[in-house]
DNA sequence: CGGCAAATTGACACATCTCAAAGCCTGTGG
DNA sequence: CCACAGGCTTTGAGATGTGTCAATTTGCCG
């Protein structure tokens, strides 16, 4: 694979080359999704951490991976919010997952070659790239940590059958609950839930084109669960007052997010 | 792994435990879909009829995987229709995903250990199984057929997505559209789309739970379908009057299946 | 204080659900 | 060969849910 001569792609090229080397405590939250699944030894983080990540930054709204890129490099998030994009030719986007620090973004980018989908940045985000090759040898030199991340992929794959649920057959107000409790759980994965609240990051828009209904709809939805005393309102942001009558009303049961560390 | 002693699991386990060996074409259209990403060689081909698979019926509508199941074995399917269905407590059900001959149905659970959904099948279906043993057996001893079957499950990925997007931002028509080109696609690649139509042998019910509305609305949107003449009815089942304009009324692109053949 | 993005609200049109009744097809028994 | 039962499909009508448009309010930041 040769480096492109000239015109965008190099620039992009030159882009992607350019990061800072990681620091130990970057690869905290992607220790902890891993280790929520099965234990990790020693010196498997160290291996880890000794991969030729580059770690770079990338501002609020921008378009880090785009459909129909064909990448030779993966990309893990290490802080901030981002979120997998579907796109219709008549414009209208759906936010067809969601991915907080510690997600291996685009791993499926290593095993499909092009993508279906953008990757977009929520909030900005600091992330860190490791290269196709790097993992291919990872693959054959560590398949316990190999098989982890296959595992991610997985357990990816049931969160995405339960947004399809969520989408079919919940009420928005109970979908947007849901997927409240859903995102607490995963934070709390990495050890960062907030017993006193939450911050969904997510404009309204973007919630919007996350629950498949209109702004002003979602605006109604928000409006309902706070009316039901479910959430609070607390400056900016929401307070959930009751996280077990909210689970209740949303109906939510985590075992889907396979978080039990076993041997696998 | 002992043989539980009594009550049902005995029971489950003589039925799974029973199932006659496999013929060669048995394997024809899982072959075909691997085959679709990458090619195989002779050596592997026999390496996969060769693994311990236990050939099965099993009869429409029965549930062949549960949720919750702890599964020690992962189905292939090879003939018949069958889907993921997720529930929710209040009972509602959605189709979270449609298997046709040569999908791996559980490979998922072999990762997950317990499934987030059930699998039923549609039709009578002919399945295999094999052991998580052998599996892990062969994830060390084939890295490239392992990695195929990794492949797999991150196409369904993006298979799933691609229904999220369908569920949020198409209506009932486009989506029920879409998943005829889908299913089409789909049966080209193990080579049994008819050119004159298409059969889907899924009920109207089993259609609104996989679209995520009511019955009596996919009865209108088939029918809408009808009259904008897409499609046709011809005896019991509909035909295709031209897949171009279903294509594009569908706004389907085939990319998100992943079919080309390349080394990987 | 002014400006801007985001959140909120009201009014009305359109989509979808529910309930209930008919119609259609197929296999079965007389 | 006909009548019938049962499962599926189709239709109508009224109740709810959701979208759109357009205006207003709120909160943040310089």
């Amino acid at each position: 694979m040769s480096i492109p001569k000239s015109g965008p792609l190099a620039f992009v090229s030159l882009v992607r080359l350019k990061g800072t080397a990681l620091k130990h405590d970057n690869l905290q939250a992607f220790v902890a999704t891993l280790t929520a699944r099965d234990q990790l030894s020693d010196r498997e983080r160290d291996v880890l951490l000794a991969l030729p990540w580059r770690r770079d930054t990338v501002t609020r709204h921008s378009e880090f991976v785009e459909l129909g890129d064909t990448l030779s490099d993966s990309t893990l998030l290490i802080e901030g919010w981002c979120g997998r994009v579907s796109f219709m030719r008549n414009g209208s986007r759906q936010i067809t997952g969601l991915n907080i620090p510690g997600d291996f973004v685009d791993l499926p980018s290593f095993f499909l070659r092009t993508l279906d989908h953008s990757v977009v940045a929520i909030t900005d985000c600091t992330i860190a790239r490791v290269s196709h090759d790097a993992l291919r040898q990872l693959s054959v030199e560590e398949p316990h940590l190999w098989r982890l991340f296959t595992i991610l992929i997985a357990i990816e794959g049931a969160v995405h059958r339960m947004w399809i649920l969520n989408l079919g057959r919940r009420s928005p107000p109970h979908h947007l609950a849901h997927l409240i409790c859903e995102v607490r759980a995963r934070l709390a994965i990495i050890g960062r839930d907030l017993e006193e609240g939450f911050a969904l990051p997510l404009t309204q828009a973007e919630l919007a084109d996350l629950l498949g209904i209109s702004i002003v709809h979602t605006n109604r939805s928000m409006k309902q669960l706070r009316e039901i005393g479910l959430i609070r309102r607390q400056g900016a942001s929401y307070v959930v007052s009751n996280w077990d009558d909210l689970h209740a009303y949303a109906d939510f049961d985590p075992t889907y997010l396979n978080v039990f560390r076993a041997p696998r």
